[in-house]
Parts: C-alpha cells; structure tokens; sequence
DNA sequence: TCGCGATGTTCGGATTTCCGAACACCGGCG
DNA sequence: CGCCGGTGTTCGGAAATCCGAACATCGCGA
C-alpha cells in the first residue's frame, strides 16, 4: 500500500495499459481517475473531485498531447507534479518537460516496480487531514491556510487582499498566533475610520512595540501615513501585515497609493477569493457555523436540509462570509421544523421544493450567474466580458438573448 | 558579448568540437577552462582558479561519462550549472540528470546560436560585486550600458529618464562608480520626499563636494531648488545626475519646470524603456533575482520553469523591476514543489483578480455538481441518474468520464 | 442454466454551439 | 465633419455535443 488514500489522475488512451496501470495503482491503495483523452485530463485535473496527488500522463493522445494539457493547466494552477510515460520518447521533448516543470519523464515498456518507485518519488508529500480546515476545504482556501503557515513562519510585511466580509482580520490575527510574536501585541488600525491618521499610525506602531501592526484598508491611508509606514518598513521592530481592497492597483493608478509601499508588501501576498468561486466553502463555512450557533440553543435543529446546502453552494453571495452569518442567524430564528430549509436561508426566493433541476437547467442557471458576474466586472462593457469569459462576442451575445439579459 | 568576464568550464575529449566551443565562446567573452578527461574536469571544477559559472560535459569520455564527474561533484559541493551535450542521447540519461539537478542536455550535433541561447540560460548569477549587474542582455538594454559606460568617461551632467522602478538610481550609482569621481561621495536626493527643499540641495550639493549629487525625480523640484541646480552647473565641484519620469516635457509645457534647466541636462540623456518593452531583459532579470534569492534558502528550489519564464516574457511590468522582484518573493514563498510555475508568479490568473472563471469552467463545475448531486440521489444508479438530469444515459456516461468521475 | 436489467463502450449521424467575418449603427472626440 | 471603438445582428461553415443503436459484460434471481 504504497499510496494508500492518494488521487492519481491517469490520463492514457491505450486500454491495454491504462487497465494494467489502474488495476496496480488501485492494489497500491490509491484513488485513480482514468480519463482517455486530453480535454478530459484537463478537466480531471482542473476541476477535481479530490485533490489530486500526481498525475500520470501518456504524451500522444487522441486529441492532443501531455504537453499540451500540462501547458494547459500551467497557466492557471501550480499543476500537481506529473510524471509523463509515452511510447515514443524524443530527448528535446523529455528535457523540455522536465524543465517546464515535469517531475519524470518514462519510455514504454517499463517495469511496474520501477514505475511504481519512480512515481511515488514524485506523489505531492501528504499534507491530508494533519492541518485541520480554517478557512474552508476547497483546494484555493486549503491554499490560503497554507500560506497563512508559511507567513507566520517567516519575517516580513503581509498584505491579504480580498473583498468585505472575508474574514481578512482574521487571517491577520491568525498569522500573528503562529508566528514568534504570539506573546507581544497585535494592535489593528482600521483605515476606514478617522483613527488612521499618520499619528495614529504612530501610536498604534508603538503600542505594538514587537508585535504586529494589522493595518486593515491600507489603501485608504493618505500620504503621510504611508510614509510611516514605508519608512518602518526597513527597521521598525513591530510586524506589518495590511489588509485592502481586491483591486488596489486601481489606486495606485490613479496616484493616492504609493507603487514602492505596494510592491514591498506585494511580496508577501495572499489573495482571498470571494465566496462565490468555492462554493463548497460556502457549505462548509455554513456547517461551522451552523454547529456553533446550535450548541447555544434551547431547542436544538437537526441541520441544514440538503436542499438548503444545494441552495447555499449556488448563492451567490456578494457580502460573502458575513452575508453568510446574518443569512444562517436568521433562518435559525425563524426555522419552522427540526430542519433548516432553502425557504429559511433564502426568503425572497420562496422556491417551492421541487425535484432535481435538469442538467441543462443547472448548466444555464450558471452560464446565467457566470455571465451577470462577468458584466458586472466589466461594467456592462460586452466585449470585454467576452474577453473574461473567453467566448466571442457573438457567442456571448447569443447567450444573452437567449438568457434574456 | 553575452558571458563577458564568466568562467566556463569545457569537459570535452573530441579536439574539432572542443576547438569550436572554445572559440565560439572566447568571442562570447568567456574565460574558458578546456579539459579533455574526466579526473581534469572533476580537479578543474572542484578547485577553480576562479569560480565557475558554469559546466559544459560531453557525457562520453576516454576514462569516464560526464554523469560520473556530476556524480562525483554532487557528493562534496554544490556544482555550478551542468549543460550536458553528447553525441549519442539517451532518454532515460537526459531525465536521470535532469532530476538530479543537472541544468540542461543537448544532443549533438546542434545549433551554435541555439547552444548559446541555453547556456546563458543556466549561467550562474554574476556575483562580482565590484560591478553590479547590467541592466538586461536586450539590444535596448546593451545601449544603455553603452551610454553608461560613455558618460562615466565624460564629464557633464546627465539626465536618466524612466518609469517607476527600473532602476535609475542604480544606473546613476553605476555611473559614478565607473568614472574618474569613483572614490568622491555619492550623494542622493530624493525629490519625492520632503528633504528635496532648496536648502536640503544646497547641503546634499556640499555633501558630495567634488563627487557626485544624484536628485531623484527632479521634476518634482520647486522653483528655488531649481535655481540652485541651475546655478551650480556652470562651476559646481560636484557631478549632477537627474532622473525623471519619461515624459517631463509635460512638467515643461506646464511650467512648473524650467526649460533652460531641462536642456541643459537632455544634452546627455539616457532613456530607460519599460521592461514591457524588452521581455528577454524581464526573463534576464528574473533569472538573476532568482538565482541571488535563492542562494539564502534553506531548502533550494530548482529554478523557474520554461512556462514561468515564458510568462513573464510576456506579462506587461506596470511596475518594472520593482513588481518583478515583488512577484518573484512572492512566488518563491508560496512555490509547493520544486519548481515555480506561471501560477506561482501570477496568482491573479487563478483566482478573482482580473479573470474570473471562464464560462465553460462555470458550466463545467456545474454540471459536474448537479451530476453528483443526481448520483447521489439515486445511490450512484447511472440510467436512472441520467433520467432525471434529462439526458441519454450516453451522454451522461460521456461527462462522467470527461469530468472524472 | 437462462433471462433480465444494468453497465461499459463504440460508432455514425443529427443537432447545436461556437466562431470569425461582415455590415449597420451609435456616441464621443478632436 | 470624419474617425474610432463599441454595440446589435446576420450568416455560413467548423467543431462540439448529443443521441440512439448496437454489442459485450456482469451480477442476480428464477
């Protein structure tokens, strides 16, 4: 049981070898997901039901090549390593691999112990259920915690950029609880309020003596409280950590931000996605709170119905984790049953509770809420909505009309 | 001149081959150290005249392959970058020393232009510090070390124009450590602070008595501080050089810059383009920056891979260097495996930022949930799934592979 | 043992989707 | 005024998707 519990994606058309392949890795303990072609192996990779561990990837393939889904997914994820096998092995292509970034490179036939050896060398170390879920189980919040560790573990300012209600203080304030200066001060400045002017800034520096200073709104600070900022930066004794708006490239554009202060904080960044992208964080986050709302009741609720977690993992929620807590608070007040139902969470809908949408049902109403947030983004501007979505304009336009948009 | 001043070292036991790569890399600017056995290579690399910055092994040789002297090295020091080359390539050669940390691995015969380009590639970071690095190896940035090196030799002030954080200031410092001045102050002003009064001039100007006085962003300057850079060029002691944004003939038109002070300065200009300009200087630079960050890991990553590089060929560099080397901090703290993927240096491509999901990953991941959700229901019955989603049992069983399941 | 229903899989063709090109149109902007 | 960039709309062909038909299996109960 060399990989017991571990997700391989193997993506091979031969069936001869991609059986052999399956049934030894599924006697190794491991999860496999067999796809036969490019598109497929892209997809398992990009959207996968579990993380995946390592990949496992035949270069020719029906429509395409291993170089192209690993290309593929380069350029929006940090790939899991791939270990690429092929019949036809050329050296420039072996080499261009392993320096895109390929863990190994194998030629047809092989041995399967020697298959075996070389990819568990290569399996992504198990980090699995030894750190508990903080920000939620998605692959992107599992990134995020990750990030939180690593950053405590190290020196240096910390900008968290992320939309209102995502819990930026938090990870702020979490980073502080890992770090050294656990024992010192964690002071926080909102920039929001009238307290961050420059003296403010700093007092509040001050009191955090050795600790850390948590600067929430960094881009609203004017330019005499940047300066402190900026020029604590190199041998103040406290530690930065700054919080601000998704876009404060924005802001430096228009000349209030200063560029040096936000490429010296950008080096440590972590960007928190909205809600919205992760879905099953959302169901997640609403379990958490769910438990802890409930242990303080009288009558306790048996749960959220799985209709209302359906519901919550499509909702689209703009005022995110916040919007999520005021949601649950009352829908636990006003729940009728022993079940919290769609209805309780979601009062302007007033869905009434029919069977499964269709899949093509399911496929519009995201095409429909994808589309809404593009044009949102975009300020109404189609084309470049376009852009975003990667379809034409035609295609897009096509959509709408028949979404009635 | 692409490797001036760097130590190659040539382990090579054909004499035609080994003649030409001499030659070729002499008129490169390299120092090259030619041995034709492998207990040479091995002395030769292990204790160097001077550093090595990099290896070229043939991997046959009379007394020994080219993976034995790696080997070898491996076990007392860290070797400099390996670029192998043989006449009779083996794949699972190429990978083993790929994996074991060799750079890269040609097959002869090969193109001389295409050998340069990768050995380049893999060369050690310059580490003399008695000349810092050069600005890039594009065309536009060999220019602009030329016009360094002439106005170091010249006498008269100098004007450095260029966008935020590429550098300028550096160029200044490069300037008066190459001229006669070299071992007079070098003293900076910086216009964007406070300290850039008439008076703060005045005493920086005294400061650098007969060396040289750097004011940064010199349109930002105030009449009165104008007058006395002015004043002080006729028969000043000290050396004035400028920086300014690239477009300071705005300030002019304007009026709050004086002219007769402006053309005074353009007569020697350099003109630094934005790094969006010259992406193989971006690719340069990174690799640089890499290299120096890297040697004060604890745990050393392999480098950045071809994808990563390509990308930042291509990004646009708003902020320059100053965002470069944010981004590849960054990049380096959150990297998981042993190299740093695109996603790595630009997380905004992943998450929220600018894009968002595409509108078929949207419709992807819905189906995929509503696949599930069905599966589920019907306790992972395929055709009675497919009933409900509305769809032939063919189709779904379509998806389900497509997407993994 | 056979029959039955479900699944895994392939194939060819009908249908839909997607895209680029093209054209008209509109509202700023110099 | 003309130019430009964006929108609304149509069209034809390329590419994908979807479906039914077909066939091999497989497990299970009669």
């Amino acid at each position: 049981m060399l990989m017991a519990g571990r997700h391989i994606v193997l993506i091979e058309d031969d069936a001869l070898m991609g059986n052999s392949l399956v049934q030894r890795l599924e006697l190794e303990g491991a999860d496999v997901t067999w796809v036969r072609q490019a598109v497929r192996g892209v997809a398992a990779v990009r959207t996968p039901r579990k993380p995946v561990d390592a990949v496992v990837c035949d270069i020719r393939l029906p429509d395409g090549t291993g170089e192209e889904i690993f290309d593929t997914l380069s350029r929006t994820i940090a790939p899991p390593p791939f270990l690429f096998i092929t019949g036809q092995g050329e050296i420039d292509q072996a080499v261009r691999l392993l320096r895109a970034g390929g863990a190994d490179y194998m030629t047809k036939p092989f041995e399967m112990p020697a298959f075996l050896a070389r990819l568990a060398q290569i399996l992504r170390p198990d980090e699995g259920e030894a750190l508990p879920a903080r920000t939620g189980i998605s692959p992107l919040a599992r990134q995020i915690d990750a990030q939180v560790a690593a950053f405590a573990r190290q020196e240096g300012p910390v900008l968290i950029r992320g939309g209102r209600g995502l819990g930026k203080a938090r990870l702020a304030r979490r980073i502080h609880d890992l770090s050294e200066r656990r024992s010192a001060p964690f002071v926080a400045v909102n920039a929001f309020r009238e307290e961050a002017s420059a003296e403010a800034l700093e007092a509040g520096a001050a009191r955090a003596s050795d600790g850390t200073l948590f600067v929430h709104g960094i881009g609203r600070l004017d330019a005499a409280a940047q300066d402190v900022l900026l020029g604590g930066l190199g041998q103040a004794p406290f530690r930065l950590i700054a919080s601000c708006e998704p876009r404060i490239d924005l802001q430096e554009q228009e000349g209030t931000f200063r560029g040096d202060l936000l490429y010296a904080l950008a080096a440590n960044e972590i960007v928190v996605p909205p809600l919205a992208e992760r879905g099953e964080d959302a169901v997640w986050l609403a379990g958490q709170m769910f438990n802890a709302l409930n242990a303080g009741r009288e009558t306790a609720l048996r749960g959220l119905s799985d209709l209302a977690l359906a519901a919550i993992r499509d909702h689209d929620w703009p005022g995110n984790g916040r919007e999520l807590r005021a949601r649950l608070l009352r829908a636990m007040s006003v729940a009728s049953g022993d079940w919290i139902h769609p209805a309780d969470v979601f009062p302007e809908l007033q869905t009434g509770g029919d069977s499964l949408e269709t899949l093509a049902e399911a496929r519009e109403s995201a095409e429909r809420r994808q589309i809404i947030r593009a044009l949102e983004h975009t300020g109404g501007q189609v084309s470049e909505a376009a852009r975003l979505l990667r379809v034409s304009r035609t295609t897009l336009w096509e959509k709408m009309q028949k979404l009635g948009l």
